[in-house]
DNA sequence: GCCAACGTTGGC
DNA sequence: GCCAACGTTGGC
């Protein structure tokens, strides 16, 4: 069992997007960073939880809990030429860019923004998404970084 | 393989 | 809108 963060803009899809999604559920599509490919397609694993992050926005932070339901398959967004996320060099044959699909665990009951996460950020030594320059819109979260997060939510 | 130019991310 | 940081591209 893994714990993750996943960033998204909440003007291009948020977290009240996925909660109006059929059965809360939507596919993690439009990855383009080796990177983050790699996590999608070998290590998230279903059951795997994550915290959905709001970035680029007015108030960045963790607004929900999302879970792993289906693991990484090819993003078939990259094949269709009309596409934003359309990539030519993406072979059905073999594929260049993986998603996952993931359910709406649920929202918090408010969220735990970057600010409050900074505060703390003596806590969360491990916690990628405090570093300077990081980008990956997914990223590893240690299972003491959860349960310290998660806790934030009643404090 | 180097590295400058360019594009993207994302907080502010 | 600014800009630091980082990834990607492509000429050499």
């Amino acid at each position: 069992m893994n714990y993750w963060l996943m960033k998204s803009e909440p003007s291009v899809f948020g977290i009240d997007a996925l909660a109006a999604a059929r059965g809360k559920r939507s596919a993690w599509d439009g990855v383009r960073n080796y990177q983050v490919r790699n996590m999608l397609r070998d290590q998230m694993k279903k059951g795997d939880l994550a915290f959905f992050y709001h970035s680029s926005c007015e108030v960045p932070g963790i607004y929900g809990i999302v879970r792993v339901v289906k693991e990484g398959y090819p993003d078939s967004t990259a094949f269709d030429a009309k596409h934003h996320h359309y990539d030519a060099g993406s072979d059905p044959d073999k594929p260049r860019w993986y998603m996952v699909d993931v359910v709406l665990e649920r929202k918090l009951r408010a969220p735990i923004t970057l600010e409050t996460l900074k505060q703390r950020a003596a806590s969360f030594p491990e916690l990628l998404i405090l570093r300077r320059g990081n980008r990956l819109s997914i990223t590893p979260v240690s299972l003491s970084d959860w349960q310290r997060i998660i806790k934030l939510e009643s404090a």
